[in-house]
DNA sequence: TAATAATTTTAGATTAGCCTAAATAAAATA
DNA sequence: TATTTTATTTAGGCTAATCTAAAATTATTA
């Protein structure tokens, strides 16, 4: 198996490079990882060694297959425990993803499945974003920002591209969880914000940056 | 917090001097550990810095305050743990302590009290072991050997001093699992085996080792 | 395109946890 | 009690993961 510090070098390189099928840089995978750039650098070489990862010297680094496999079990087991703490346990959506960090590391594969299968096989974690299931399969749904809606559109909230605590807090106070019907009510043009109208009921002033980072499903 | 590392020390430290308050040997804590005598010692000289343990050079070791309040901790955390994959996942008793090994150094007052709640608060774990409580007081219960009984006395398994999974599966195919009631039978002089009877059925002879293992409360 | 800036890699150290082999202390035995 | 055996500690090294500082490479800009 792999170390907990390979793990988490995989996970940040996958969600690097989710979207842009750019390989990723050095320097991104340090911030992520919260190291510097020349511990990277060491690691890359082991992961290469390992042939988890595809690195060629000074042009950054993508997943190879077993690296890809690695890195998205990962993350069903984050988003599997994330759903048994909000489900089971009773937390908040923005209190689960440390606790998750850690579970995630937890290496047995019955232990998992055997989760997914008492949660009821859940699609997406509490904040949104899939799951992927045994065999490693993520259903991408095609979600769109709420600063990219027009006025007059429709949609319900379904995902976050922030996940943190300060953000969801944020979008509780406000009624924008996951489930809400919003619909964007007016643009102000003078900074980019949006009064939207949620479950036909309440209405609300959002900033363009909350805007950005709240994903609905047309 | 404690290292990974340091957690197991700790637990090692608990386990060998239950029971006996004596001192534990750095040769006991190797050998609990899977590690050399050195390894051990250069380990005792860092939980001794943070005043963890009582050491003393060549005279052994005890836990400190804090570091007995640690070892509880962790032993909570793994038999709620080994509780939860058995009654919630369905796990079989001989397939929890490996899992919960991992699972014992997850960092979170509030998740193990949530689990504890979610549970409904269990008293002993899947092996008849006592769980510390939030506080971590445990309730010892009195428990007896089979060995020790005497022809025509009668009690309920309660519990085993051997957690390997050979032995539990040997338990499970002989119906001696937690909660049965057994009589003593016979005791047989030529070497010590004992039959008995469960649950006022089947009649079962089991040898003295085994007897040695299982814990009745009379 | 040549100079400058930014990024990435290499060199050399550090720390935790582990090891083997040698030295020392304690316990057992003659 | 002196000797031998056993247990423990010390000495010196190793590996994984990290760091800072310096060197090398790539990208940007004048
Ligand atoms: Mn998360
Ligand atoms: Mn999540
Ligand atoms: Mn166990
Ligand atoms: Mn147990």
């Amino acid at each position: 198996m792999h170390s907990f510090t390979e793990e988490n070098y995989l996970k940040a390189i996958y969600h690097l490079s989710e979207g842009n099928l750019m390989a990723v840089s050095t320097n991104q995978i340090a911030e992520m990882t919260n190291t510097k750039a020349a511990s990277v650098t060491d690691m890359l070489k082991k992961l290469s060694e390992k042939k988890l990862i595809n690195y060629i010297k000074y042009q950054g680094v993508t997943l190879s297959n077993s690296g890809l496999n690695a890195a998205v079990n990962i993350i069903r087991k984050h988003r599997l425990w994330e759903f048994f703490l909000v489900e089971k346990l009773g937390f908040k959506w923005d209190e689960v993803h440390d606790i998750a960090e850690e579970l995630e590391h937890i290496n047995s594969a019955t232990l998992i499945n055997r989760l997914d299968d008492f949660l009821g096989n859940p699609a997406v974690d509490p904040h949104g974003d899939p799951i992927p299931d045994r065999s490693g399969l993520i259903k991408h749904k095609k979600l769109v920002k709420v600063s990219e809606m027009k006025a007059g559109e429709q949609g319900t909230v379904s995902g976050v591209s922030e996940h943190s605590s300060v953000f969801l807090k944020l979008l509780e106070k406000l009624g924008l969880t996951l489930g809400s019907k919003i619909m964007i009510t007016e643009l102000i043009e003078f900074d980019g914000s949006i009064i939207l109208t949620i479950n036909q009921k309440t209405d609300r002033t959002i900033s363009r940056e909350v805007a950005k980072n709240i994903l609905v499903m047309l």
